[in-house]
RNA sequence: GCUGCUGUAGCUCAGAGGUAGAGCACUCCCUUGGUAAGGGAGAGGUCGAGAGUUCAAUUCUCUCCAGCAGCACCA
């Protein structure tokens, strides 16, 4: 006889079993109309699921958090029974929940196209009107695979036979569909309601594994009510306009051509900017006892066999042949016997280098070693997104050389530059992950603990969250990831710190401890902006392009009403050149509403509006971007007000 | 690299089997206007590259290249 707990603490004796639907109606008969699923002792169920014994139970609504998983759930399973209805030919696979929707993959020979998506989402929509009523069924294993497999559903057989020997082969019936799943479902296909969209269609590998066949994946969003899926298709509208491919080519930051695939072209705003940022993360890494350093582009093939680099990723690396070509013909001949170069990849090895010139004592540890390092890697085509991912890159790189027990120290000493270079850039949307040790691996898992204990507790001890993401560590060591969203919600690395007791053995790095040993130091692989490219397409997508002062390519236009005033305004735009600022005059031949606009639209920070009125008594008309308004004060004001703002965060 | 889509003026895009159009930007002229587009004129394109079908291709077909979305990859 069950005493079921509701969220509140009211308790409610049955003299029977009951269902979440008896127990929702028992309470009112509005929340028996929006139940769609409970919760019994924390654990996701069916409303018909029956309680027998004394529970916890909360009745899941649509308006739930997890009521809106489960719309999302079986608007999955509706795509995938609209698609079999209109395609009979086609094979199930899997279909979870993702953020802010779902997606299905299916199995065809006939590709699918975006123009097939309005059928399938009226029929959808249809059976959605048809009210099918949700019916689950327990089958016996073997039974479940026959079944699948006699209807051609070889990949759902596939699946069952992968399931863990113990578990349950559950099947939800909507109506005389049927598709394997572990539910929760809500009660009937009404429920989901049409809130829905299908959004794009991709190919993805079965079960994620290149060597697998493609499937035809079909992503949708869906949301507890029309308002919400409005504000969802808003909010993409809205970050496409932060897209930092778009606001590149608008503010003239960079662009990139076929010649040269995958590397930017930087253009003068954007190159400004550039420059900004690299001063301020120099000047943090001198603040942190970092040395700054400087290796070379191309480096013999040797080398890199040498550091392991050749054998694991000589496919990814631009490789030269240190060879006078032959161009007489018209393509270039090598001497098939040429030593090979490489253009590095990465830098450490070079650091390496460096740390083995002389004796290392171990007073010179830790050696916290920096370099702003372009580095060249051969990505696949497919993996190239605007500046964001791209074959030449610069790296905020830097190779902590110290002993095993400064490990710990550096780590937190590290950590704790990242969170205050991402809080100086604005950046709050930071996650922090621990790559734990992969499969294939190399060491004890002693060693495994240690190392990965060193860091997570570095990063406890900095007062930091983190996940952990399991196996995703290099083979050698773990690793701290960094990762911030763009504007698309898409998240990248940027920071990381890599520990590495490999590249010290390999390439043979020793210092003389304090006994006199000679002993080997770790390295710890380290970078916070991570790529500048990439992080620049971050800030730009995280301020929408209207960047801080101190890193706006232009800070100040002074411009003019009429051109009574243009000796005013040249003067005004000397005097802030001189203190510093990057200020242009302009006075075109162009009304004022025209040149505000014009210089809005460029994000200019500052709009200074000088008139005669102005020019008479040494004021000028501030307009700030984003502000309808504008102030008149003094010159000397508006120099000051701005050299303060312009002050990179650093040296406030 | 894989799947699907796209490629027309500097930018955003329209168009059609008979060798191209708009808006903005650009150049020149008029306009001196107080905070998000003043008016007029002009210039600008081998329609991504190559091959094929056709009397005729930028339009149809194929191959390649690049871009976009996702997948895989990311030392």
């Amino acid at each position: 006889m069950p005493v079921i707990t509701l969220p509140d603490g009211a308790e409610r004796a049955y003299d029977h079993p009951v269902s979440g639907a008896d127990i929702a109606a028992d309470i009112s008969k509005s929340l028996a109309k929006k139940a769609i699923a409970m919760k019994v002792d924390g654990e996701l169920m069916d409303l018909d699921h029956v309680v027998e014994k004394d529970a916890q139970v909360a009745l899941v609504t649509r308006d739930d958090e997890e009521g809106l998983e489960l719309i999302r759930h079986d608007a999955a399973h509706l795509l995938a029974q609209a698609v079999q209805a209109l395609y009979p030919d086609t094979q199930v696979t899997i279909g979870p929940v993702i953020e802010d929707g779902f997606f299905y993959d299916f199995a065809r020979d006939e590709p699918f196209s975006t123009e097939d998506f309005e059928k399938i989402e009226q029929k959808m929509k249809e059976l959605v009107d048809a009210d099918l009523p949700t019916r689950k069924e327990v089958w016996p294993r073997a039974e479940a695979i026959a079944r699948f497999e006699a209807l051609g559903e070889h990949y759902k057989a596939e699946i069952i036979r992968d399931l863990p020997e113990d578990e349950e082969i559950k099947v939800y019936h909507h109506g005389d569909w049927y598709d394997l799943c572990r539910g929760p479902h809500l009660p009937s296909t009404k429920h989901i309601g049409k809130a829905f969209k299908l959004m794009k269609l991709a190919g993805a590998y079965w079960r994620g594994d290149h060597r697998n066949a493609v499937l035809q994946r079909i992503y949708g969003t869906a949301w507890a009510n029309e308002k919400q899926l409005k504000q969802y298709l808003h909010r993409l509208e809205e970050a496409e306009k932060r897209d930092h491919r778009k606001l590149g080519k608008e503010m003239d930051l960079f662009h990139l051509q076929d010649e040269a695939q995958g590397s930017v072209f930087w253009h003068p705003n954007g190159y400004t900017m550039w420059v900004e940022l690299e001063a301020y993360i120099r000047r943090r890494l001198n603040d942190d006892g970092y040395v700054e350093v400087k290796t070379p582009q191309l480096i013999d093939a040797k080398l890199w066999e040498k550091s392991g680099h050749w054998g694991k990723y000589s496919q990814n690396m631009f490789v030269v042949p240190d060879d006078v070509p032959d161009t007489v013909s018209d393509g270039a001949t090598f001497d098939p016997d040429a030593k090979l170069m490489a253009l590095k990849p990465m830098n450490c090895p070079a650091h390496v280098q460096i740390f083995n010139q002389g004796i290392k004592s171990y007073r010179d540890l830790p050696m916290r070693m920096a370099e702003f390092g372009c580095c060249h890697r051969n990505e696949p085509h497919g993996a190239l997104h605007g500046i964001m991912r791209v074959r030449q890159f610069t790296q905020d790189d830097a190779h902590i050389f110290c002993r095993w027990d400064q490990i710990a120290e550096e780590t937190k000493k590290f950590c704790a530059l990242a969170s205050s270079v991402y809080e100086d850039l604005g950046f709050e949307d930071v996650r922090i992950a621990l790559a734990t040790r992969p499969e294939m691996r190399i060491g004890t898992d002693e060693e495994w603990d240690r190392m990965e204990r060193v860091l997570g507790d570095a990063l406890t001890d900095a007062g930091l969250d983190y996940e952990v993401l399991e196996g995703e560590g290099a083979f050698y060591a773990p690793k701290l990831e960094y990762h911030l969203r763009d504007a698309i919600g898409r998240s990248w690395q940027c920071g990381t710190l890599q520990l590495d007791p490999l590249l010290p053995e390999r390439l043979d790095a020793t210092f003389i401890d304090e006994d006199g040993s000679k002993q080997r130091p770790v390295m710890l692989h380290r970078a916070i902006l991570g790529s500048m490219e990439r992080f620049i397409g971050m800030l730009i997508e995280n301020h929408a392009g209207r960047m801080p002062l101190w890193l706006s390519p232009t800070q100040a236009v002074v411009t003019t009403i009429t051109s009574d005033a243009d000796a005013y305004a040249q003067e005004v735009a000397e005097a802030l050149t001189k203190v510093g600022l990057r200020a242009k005059a302009d006075t075109r031949n162009e009304k004022i509403n025209y040149k505000v606009r014009e210089h809005s639209n460029a994000k200019v920070p500052a709009i200074l509006v000088c008139g005669g009125r102005e020019a008479e008594e040494r004021t000028v008309s501030i307009r700030r971007l984003g502000s309808k308004e504008n102030r008149t004060i003094s010159l000397d004001q508006a120099i000051d007000e701005l050299v303060k703002e312009a002050t990179p965060p650093d040296l406030r």
